[in-house]
DNA sequence: GGAAAATAATTTGCGCGCAAACTAAATTAA
DNA sequence: TTAATTTAGTTTGCGCGCAAATTATTTTCC
């Protein structure tokens, strides 16, 4: 029985999921943007002109989630959205010239932040395998019932 | 140079912290309660009548995240802030008899949570020991320079 | 004792994260 | 063919998470 908040491994993860993001802050502030929305600038960087589904499916963030990040993208000047030709409930999103720019600063950002926690690469990597597991887990398993 | 966003520490670790959150959340609402909300009264369980900086300190919760957290758990009569009398800067933060009869329920709510993911406890002990040594790592690297 | 600095907590503003409700278009079924 | 269902995306509402500004109290320093 624990009786540290430290001792459970969701705190711990809740944790260190935010001082990732703090200590991101202001090395993404360079590029004008947060963490949400450099995600989706790397799904684009590697798949560009896609829906938001598509898009929601590759960064794990939810449509309600992603429209208004995207259109702030797309005020930004990075992005444009347009409803296909195909299907005319879909949006295309696509990288501007602008927006694919930002790639080639922007690429080595995380292995840079992450260099500078005292962790070898080879537990960065473990955490990595580890929190893909339980995202993996999460999503697939029935959680309204047990 | 990865292509996939998986392939980055950083974005597993924001996925699995949302998909875990967003797994508590139904089991958190029988009890009214949202994942910082439990946090907050996890610590007080342990911890009763303290400051909102230790509070704070505890929960790894900025004060400006803290105080309407805490104000809505008062609002639904589960603690009470009271002036201290040393200090009348501080606030003492009370859990109340409805506040700690909660605990009982709750106490093994993050256990059984895990438990529904197909990780072994080994599995789980070790992600909860690198998040712990990333978060320490994150809160005393200047991050500032380099 | 009184000005200046430090500390505790609150407030403000913005961007998520997501459930739920909604709109509009495409697909299916009858 | 048209009614019912499904699907794609948007909107709404609420609670964070946090930087920055603010208020009120205490401590420090002269």
């Amino acid at each position: 029985m624990s009786n540290n908040l430290s001792d459970n491994v969701c705190f711990t993860l809740y944790s260190a999921t935010n001082a990732l993001i703090r200590a991101f802050r202001p090395i993404l502030e360079a590029y004008d943007l947060t963490y949400p929305q450099y995600i989706v600038m790397h799904s684009l960087w590697y798949n560009n002109q896609v829906s938001l589904k598509a898009l929601s499916h590759d960064t794990h963030l939810d449509s309600g989630t992603l429209t208004p990040i995207v259109k702030r993208l797309e005020t930004k000047g990075l992005l444009t959205r347009q409803v296909s030709n195909e299907d005319e409930r879909k949006k295309v999103i696509s990288l501007t010239e602008q927006g694919m720019q930002l790639k080639i600063d922007a690429e080595e950002l995380t292995a840079k932040l992450m260099a500078r926690s005292n962790m070898s690469s080879e537990r960065i990597e473990l955490l990595r395998e580890l929190t893909l597991e339980l995202h993996t887990d999460l999503t697939k398993t029935d959680l309204t019932k047990g």
